[in-house]
DNA sequence: ATTTTTGCAAATCATTTGCATATAT
DNA sequence: ATATATGCAAATGATTTGCAAAAAT
C-alpha cells in the first residue's frame, strides 16, 4: 500500500506542482484497498465533493503512472484498472475477487526476460507480467 | 505465424458454423505479418469488398481469442491489437517498430509464475506476460 | 425446421481535447 | 509575472447491443 504523502512528495519531487486536486487525488488513492477504476475516484470525488475532475483524475493518473506510483492494469476482462505501488515493484499479483494486489520479489521473472531477449534476439525494452488469481482471503472466505 | 486452414478448422472443432465471413476473416488474419487491430481488419475488409462487419470482426475475433488462436495484446501505448498465434503458445515477444511477434518457448516464466503463486499465497489463474522490444530486422535497419 | 450468425445503425463507455480561467511557483 | 494545471463540455475512438433478416446445420 502507498500512502498520501508518498504520492505528493512524488508529484512535488518530478517537479510538478502542488496542488488541491492533487493532494485531493492523492488522498483517495491511498484510501483504496484494491485496485481502482479512473471512474472510482472521478466518483468518489463526486461524492464527497472534492471537485475534482474527470479530466484531472486521468491527467493525474498519466502522470503518477509515469513517475511509477500507480501501475495500469490490463484486466482479463479487458477493461482497466489502476493500483497504488512503489516505483520499483512492478510485477503484481492481483486477485480477480476483491482486487488486492500484492507486488512481487521478483524471484525469476527478470531472469526469464533477459533470457528471452538473448534466445529470440530482440532487443527487450519494456514487459507487462501481470498475474490474476485468489488473494488468501479470497481462497478463505 | 498461423494460416487459414487452421483457424477454420478452430471454429469448425469448436462447434461454431463455418459461414463465408468467418472464412474471409481467417484468411485476412492469416496474411497479416505483425500484429493487427480489429480496425484493420474492418478496413481490408471495407477496401477488398469481403463484407465482413465491424460487428463481426469484433465477435469472431472475441471468439478466436477464446480459443486461443489469436492472443489480445495490450500494447504499451494503451492500445489493443491482435496476434495470430497457435493455442499452446501463449507468450510473446511483440516488436514496438514492426508489430511482428515471435512466441516465446517459456523458458522460465510458467516456473516463475508458479513459484509466485507459492510465495504469495495466491492461487494464480491466470497471467499475462508480454515483451516488448525491437526484433532482430527492425534492430539491424 | 431450428439455431446460429450476420448486418445495420444506434447506443454505450472510456478517454481525450481545446480553450479560457485559476493557481502555484 | 509566468508557466502550469484545472474545469467544462464537447469530441473522439473503440467496442457493444438489439433486432430482424440470412445462412448453416
Amino acid at each position: 500500500m502507498v500512502d498520501a504523502p508518498a504520492i505528493v512528495t512524488a508529484f512535488e519531487a518530478a517537479g510538478y506542482r502542488l496542488t488541491a486536486p492533487r493532494r485531493a487525488l492523492a488522498a483517495l488513492i491511498a484510501t483504496r484497498r484494491g485496485h481502482f477504476t479512473a471512474e472510482d475516484l472521478v466518483g468518489e470525488s463526486r461524492r464527497r465533493r472534492l471537485g475534482v475532475t474527470r479530466a484531472t483524475v486521468f491527467r493525474s493518473l498519466d502522470v503518477l503512472s509515469d513517475l511509477g506510483v500507480v501501475e495500469r492494469l490490463d484486466l482479463p476482462s479487458g477493461g482497466h484498472a489502476f493500483v497504488a505501488c512503489e516505483p520499483e515493484h512492478h510485477h503484481h499479483v492481483v486477485c480477480s475477487s476483491c482486487g488486492r494486489s500484492t507486488w512481487v520479489a521478483d524471484p525469476g521473472l527478470e531472469g526469464a526476460a533477459e533470457a528471452i531477449g538473448r534466445s529470440t534476439g530482440y532487443r527487450i525494452d519494456t514487459h507487462r507480467i501481470e498475474l490474476f488469481g485468489l488473494c488468501p482471503s479470497c481462497r478463505a472466505a
